[in-house]
DNA sequence: GTCTATAACCGGATAGAC
DNA sequence: GTCTATCCGGTTATAGAC
């Protein structure tokens, strides 16, 4: 365990505060008093409440971009990949489902800063937007599985893993507050993607032969 | 078309507001411009900002509630039952994007608020919150198709159609800013959650057999 | 009912002592 | 580097004339 900085402590502080409250939301004072300091040395060290949200961003980014994009480009056999990407992006969003939830808020809110510093991150790690729809069209492709549309595949696949954590307060409400407390739901939950995402593929290319 | 009251036109302006920037971002002063009045004039009508937001959330439950509902409760046959709870969903969401991205949001910022009122709106139609897994798993209990959990059915269902609409800023950014312009996209998305769906159904049905 | 003017408050940012 | 005290702009809400 490194000494623990302060910045270190801010950020950290920062972070809870604007993934749940937003850039507008937010109140350097409860930063401060999660920090453990005062509003003047929050200043002292970031200046201004703009400078410290985008110094929060980059950071939950790039360890989000990190962590999917490693997955994404590991060369398995396809249903190891499958697999593994669906289990890695669940863990990813349920351990911090504050960001999706934030991103999908924030970026709604015509904030143009977001999809830069998203992009800035990207290409920072020498990625391309675009590289997410390639890789998956060439797995498919290797596969045989050609005429299956890769966009409809990407938007099956987040929208399975994401909606369902995400909506977890309003899910909750219809389905009860123990549903989502019993260990094995991330486990089910994966095996029921991964199978439904399959057989979504294959179906098709049956109908194709 | 009625005489348009100025309540109307305040909780319509109120709206818009509020499901862009949320209950704390939202402006009263905003809100006041969009309806063409002042500030004052608002509080004689609404008194508190707090009152007006609640005010503007019963309604928009309570369209929403209705929409859903009734295609819920349709007694068609089990495809046509399905087919037609996706279109809905997905047209209502598309028409509406703001209120699923506000709810998902304003509900994680611990406001109790949201909840209470989505439940009596409900009681108010006289549901109970347990009323959605009720009915569909009558549904398929009636198909032939008890071993499937309604759960994980509700959850694909719901993720499948309501996630692409509200990331679709974020999607734009992967897919291009063309994609969602396109006429035929909710028209092919449509098609390809209802295969999925039904496939997903019949291959476990299969497996058990 | 509708307005103008203003009170009361809150939150980001800064000054200046230590 | 860290604190206390304060400034200043912006926001909700109200007072009071018409």
């Amino acid at each position: 365990m490194a000494i623990e900085g302060i910045k270190e402590r801010i950020i950290q502080a920062a972070a809870a505060e604007f993934l749940q409250k937003g850039s507008g939301g937010a109140r350097m004072q409860v930063i401060a008093d999660k920090a453990g300091i005062n509003k003047a040395l929050l200043h002292y060290h970031f200046q201004t409440k703009q400078r410290l949200y985008e110094t929060v961003l980059r950071q939950q980014f790039s360890k989000l971009i990190d962590s999917l994009f490693e997955q994404l480009e590991k060369e398995t056999d396809f249903d190891t990949w499958l697999q593994s990407l669906i289990r890695k992006y669940l863990r990813e969003i349920m351990t911090a489902p504050g960001l999706s939830r934030f991103v999908l808020w924030e970026l709604n809110s015509g904030a143009k800063v977001l999809p830069q510093l998203f992009k800035k991150c990207l290409a920072d790690k020498g990625h391309d937007p675009s590289f997410i729809l390639t890789t998956i069209n060439r797995r498919l492709q290797e596969e045989g599985l050609g005429n299956i549309d890769p966009v409809h595949f990407l938007l099956n696949l987040l929208a399975l893993c994401i909606y369902p954590v995400i909506a977890k307060p309003i899910l909750e409400q219809i389905l009860g507050s123990g549903y989502f407390k019993a260990g094995d739901f991330i486990a089910s939950r994966e095996e029921e993607i991964f199978k439904l995402l399959k057989q979504g593929i294959y179906r098709q290319n049956e109908e194709d032969k």
